[in-house]
DNA sequence: CGATTGATTGACAAGGTTCAAAGTGAGTGG
DNA sequence: CCACTCACTTTGAACCTTGTCAATCAATCG
């Protein structure tokens, strides 16, 4: 895959800076958007929330992100921003992005892969909730996040940094804190992870693959 | 909504039909595909497969839709395309689209609209898959098609043609075709729903919405 | 008619949830 | 330095939703 964000770092676009805590709402589902969001620093998830307190994450937004290529093209968005760590995140402003991307036709050929790369992602994502169980879900998670952190030059040793809690990773993967308990617990048992404060190592990458149902 | 496949209908570039026989495939995820395929007439799906014959419906292809705009952009798509009923579908050339779209502005905005809506309809079912129970992922398929089947004037009295097999309901809502089949069976015991040779009428819209969480 | 496909039902198992309690670890203030 | 708090993790037991297996029933089709 092509540097991931090498696009977004070289747009001189970029506005002020804002800080998020950990926790923190960065974003409401049908608020008022007037930037293009990025993620300068941190985790932040996309998140739908049901009207009884019910969450599912709809995805991780590393380091680099754009938030969503919807920002680009839409006033406001469905779901919500939270922050997992703290989180500096900045936006492009839309009139701005949009003149540019008019200007320059392989941006728009960028943007439109990852618009249709992230269409792919979620189409995943709901395979994995519809029809994987959740030790499929959890180890697929880990992989995932592992090639993701890994284009970025994060992955040392098979090893991470995950600031996730099991509340975030059961919002992710549709289970309750309680069973990612479990299953963590087994995955530790069995020798495939290792994760302890906040640092997640694959420990039987090949196992753990195998477990995930990758080939 | 504006009505919904005007602009695709009125674009002279349709090319030959075809036709699939239901439980075809139309389409393998990973082909090449040359054109950008739509759904003339008929139910067809989009369909995830895993390696141990595991199924998820990712969404429903209606008369008049687009299959998925990532068709208009890539040369080959993630997904299956299988035909629920017999299916009626045809191709627009994707270099003839695009030169359309690259002189009206207008198409562009239209196409990027679906894409995006088309974004959101999977953040849902991601979160319905993850986060609901079969009750409600079922009430909510039901009122979701109603929805779409109304905007082509395909509801009447509440009723609408439902050609799916209690196997299709299950793979779009990621259950078993038994636990689907009891639950239709509740629905039907409680009132909220009909569902005979292929007629589905919302018997009780308000305590089916009630049962989806719909406000 | 036999064959095939789908719907329905029952008995049982399993995966995952709920509730509750206890354990752990990192601040924080006294 | 200790006690306290807070957020999170871990564990157990009971429970519930959904899945599995298997058989029967119903409808359609050549």
């Amino acid at each position: 895959m092509a540097p991931w964000t090498s696009w977004l770092e070289r747009l001189p676009l970029r506005r002020s800076y804002q800080v998020a805590r950990p926790r923190q709402t960065i974003y409401r589902a049908g608020e008022a958007l007037d930037g293009v969001p990025i993620i300068c620093d941190g985790w932040a998830a996309r998140v739908s929330r049901l009207s009884d307190g019910r969450r599912q994450i709809l995805s991780f937004v590393l380091p680099g992100d754009l938030v969503s290529t919807n920002a680009v093209f839409a006033g406001s968005l469905n779901f919500f921003v939270e922050a997992i760590t703290t989180v500096r995140h900045s936006s492009y402003d839309r009139a701005d992005l949009n003149e540019r991307l008019g200007a320059e036709p392989s941006l728009i050929k960028i943007l439109v892969g990852a618009c249709l790369a992230e269409k792919d992602e979620i189409d995943q994502l709901a395979t994995n909730l519809g029809r994987r169980r959740a030790e499929e879900r959890i180890a697929r998670l880990f992989l995932h996040l592992k090639e993701r952190l890994d284009a970025r030059g994060l992955v040392r040793d098979q090893s991470f940094a995950l600031p996730l809690r099991q509340q975030h990773i059961a919002d992710a993967t549709g289970l309750t804190p309680v069973h990612v308990n479990r299953v963590l617990g087994a995955l530790r048992t069995e020798g495939l992870i290792e994760l302890s404060s906040g640092i997640l190592k694959i420990a039987n990458p090949a196992g753990l693959q195998r477990i995930a149902d990758l080939r």
